[in-house]
DNA sequence: ATGAAAGCGCTAACAT
DNA sequence: ATGTTAGCGCTTTCAT
């Protein structure tokens, strides 16, 4: 009775068929140099015809390492972390490793408690060679992650305390954003925020209320509400605004769902955007051309977000590399069919001049 | 001297410290009973001391299981499978798996060989336990999949020779759509499909002709166009479908992202939504309802779609279940703004009663 | 150039 | 109830 074939041959059952040592197969395998050519033939036909893959976690076992990393990120359908995620999952695929995504749920209670059972999974029991991390909150993978393992960090702000730290400039982009609609003309410019305990908010907010005072402009506290990203919040939010300051005529709205939302409520309020009311975005979300008007808006490159992310994690874990100070990557104002010059209104006309 | 802690402390570590056998540390992790609660105590305060956490990959390795999914998807960014991805993920670590996510590229050349590649990498080297494989090809998976693996096929039409499927009766959906507009009093319903190599395009004119055929309209080829999914070839089937076709009241456009180029388009040529023109998509795409006008579409709830491979895929794993026939999901019409009954024309009102 | 031995950290099967 | 003995399939180190 023939000995049973193991379903998975594995190294040895290769070194017997080819007469060989199982050590052989392995040098075969990982191309290791001095092997005879007639060796590494003989061995090369026994791994064909038995059909042996080199079983992946018993070499992660012994090599102590996985070639896999994980990301997480608060979600996975929002159009800006997929795009993170996907452009990692690119790079990492280049460079022979896998990506495991995990989303840490929607805010509020529990997601510290969860963010941190996913980094005792994935990092303490050592199922992941690195991290990437994106978060609202840089803080909160600062606190919750160990010091010594290799992590990278998609944030939003400028932090010179934190290492690996791959960061949009929001502070800047929002002043650009606001510079825009300055520079058309408008001097009541309000803004909507997402929530403020993120850094993005925060940042953007910083970015507008610098804008205004470059431009020598008061700041109006009562000009800025906060939303929560969603289109929803963008409509409730331009309706305070609309009652709150009739004589507004432009908006910062800190992302493009938002800006739509702004857009719908104007609309629903007779008031015509741009002629009456100028909206700028963030993002460039997919179909932001496709709204009417078209957004104008500030776009980044997530893909080249999530990519260059990898691509530091990789550095550190292949290259070793240490860690790097922040990479800053850049917006790009896109101007499209929501902001134009503020009409001259006919209680503007004493005031010109 | 004292002896160098090890970075990690193992099984063996905790024993030392506890003066017990390694086996009654493992007990403890994995809450095996047979253990006096003393011993329980005095090991788990080893544990706490240590900092102990056991090793996945070692665990891999002995359990001959990795407590990993993948799913496989044509790109991570589409909100379809961005949401069937987070669905699934949800699922998944609900019980205990984690889910790797990787792209099998874009379409034409090299996609098969990509595809092989990742199943050379996740399958027959042994990284995952399952895989989830979203293709807009049913044969694609089917062709290159080791039949004895567990997997769980995401696909748009029903086929009783794969087992494992959870699909979208795109067909019926489609002569749903198509009903809609009929309903609504149309009788010259023009068709924006996706690409025709793709199961899902297919199905979908298969559901738009029979339809038409059910309410006993002469099907005109020339009423159909391809597009790619993407809104400029939605923008572009309309012109042509436009310039062939004036006398046309209502098109089927075969995802919401084309149904905004059709809308553009239409605009653009002078022709009102849904006054001149109805337009119905699918997908219920996020912000659907905000374009202007609100768009009528098919939804298919993408999130349960997911959590439905993944709950049968865990299901197969787990409980052992074996392969199951195919699960159908529904899809709802949502209508909108962009449908409307068409107007009476001066050339109808002859033929009218 | 090749082989033998040891061990990665755990679970499982079998003692006691 | 606890301990002992074997591996899991590979890489690494050290012999030959």
């Amino acid at each position: 009775m023939p000995k049973t074939v193991a379903k998975h041959p594995t190294l040895r059952d290769v070194a017997a068929l080819a007469g060989v040592s199982h050590q052989t197969v392995s040098r075969v395998v990982n191309d290791v140099p001095g092997v005879t050519p007639e060796t590494r033939s003989v061995v090369e036909q026994a791994i064909a015809q038995l059909g042996f893959r080199p079983h992946a976690i018993a070499r992660s076992m012994a090599e102590g390492r996985t070639r896999t990393l994980a990301c997480l990120a608060p979600n996975l359908t929002d159009f800006t972390y997929a795009s993170n995620i996907e452009g990692a999952e690119t790079i990492a695929r280049q460079h022979g490793y896998f990506l495991l995504s995990a989303s840490y749920g929607t805010d509020g209670a529990g997601r510290d408690q969860q963010f941190e059972g996913l980094i005792d999974a994935l990092v303490e029991r050592r199922r992941v060679d690195g991290l990437i991390v994106i978060s609202p909150n840089v803080d909160l993978p600062v606190r919750l992650l160990p010091a010594d393992f290799p992590v990278v960090l998609m944030g939003g702000c400028p932090r010179v305390d934190v290492a690996n730290l791959v960061y949009l400039d929001n502070r800047s982009d929002a002043a650009l954003a606001t510079g825009h609609l300055l520079e058309l003309g408008h001097t009541r410019i309000g803004q909507i925020t997402g929530p403020l305990r993120e850094d993005c908010s925060q940042e953007r907010d910083a970015g507008y209320l610098q804008a205004l005072e470059t431009a020598g402009i008061a700041h109006e506290p009562g000009l800025t509400v906060q939303g929560d990203w969603s289109a929803t919040s963008g409509y409730e939010a331009f309706q305070i605004l609309f009652n709150r300051a009739p004589g507004m005529t432009a908006v910062v709205v800190q992302n493009d769902r938002m800006a739509v939302g702004v857009i719908r409520a104007a609309r629903d309020a007779g008031v015509t955007v741009p002629a009456d009311l100028s909206v700028i975005g963030f993002d460039d979300m997919p179909l932001a051309s496709y709204f009417d008007p078209p957004l104008t808006t500030m776009r980044q490159d997530t893909f080249a977000i999530g990519r260059t992310c990898a691509e530091r994690l990789i550095a550190i874990l292949d290259s070793g590399e240490p860690a790097h100070p922040p990479v800053r990557l850049a917006s790009e104002l896109v101007i499209r069919g929501s902001t134009a010059r503020p009409a001259i209104r006919p209680d503007d006309l004493g005031t010109s001049a």
